[in-house]
DNA sequence: TCTAATTATCGTAATATTATAATATATAGA
DNA sequence: TCTATATATTATAATATTACGATAATTAGA
């Protein structure tokens, strides 16, 4: 985007965060946490049939959005999530008979 | 996309209309419409500094997503909510304290 | 029918996103 | 230290998104 009048900065940032999880991928991602609370990356490799670089740079990009937190334990990395908005969004997107 | 296994085609279907959401002008329209229940073109390039073709073709965007559904009223066209779950999204993001 | 008002579409250039392969980094254990 | 395991980073090519200007389409009223 070049040319938008932000003349509320809510729009962009919230914007921002809708584009991080508006990935089949991704999204993903962050119901299993959401619902697990936590994972490592080999983990959500099994489940996911993408390359482990791919994953990777979704789950950079998530922790970057704010979404997800990282923790290493040993050669491990864990995500947990690290946004009520975004479980919220999980909730209504999944949870929801509505 | 071009490798994603799809295993639940939920996946991909949210992130479409999570990715359709995910625009600052379209979350500025959308929140209007989610406020004010209606509007027309014109009074929404009244509020945003961006030109009518681009305008016009965020609400294509929306539409073709189904949050947004459009009406012709003489020369005017009157755009409405359409999608519960973008409803409840929005009220998230923008009505809540947490 | 002619014109003005309103909205949509098309073509295009700039920018952003995506997946992949190759490589790098970090940690644990022999 | 050497090696295996786990994860991250980089470079790159393909694709998608974005905004704009020009133009088209639709409708109402003179």
């Amino acid at each position: 985007m070049r040319n938008y009048f932000d003349g509320s900065h809510l729009f962009n940032s919230y914007a921002e965060l809708l584009k991080a999880l508006a990935h089949p991928v991704r999204l993903c991602i962050v119901k299993g946490l959401a619902e697990t609370g936590e994972c490592n990356v080999s983990k959500m490799q099994a489940c996911l049939e993408v390359s482990q670089s791919t994953i990777s740079q979704h789950l950079s990009k998530l922790k970057s959005a704010g979404i997800v937190t990282a923790e290493r334990c040993g050669t491990e990395v864990i995500y947990s999530m690290a946004n009520n908005k975004v479980s919220q969004i999980i909730d209504i997107l999944f949870n929801d008979e509505v």
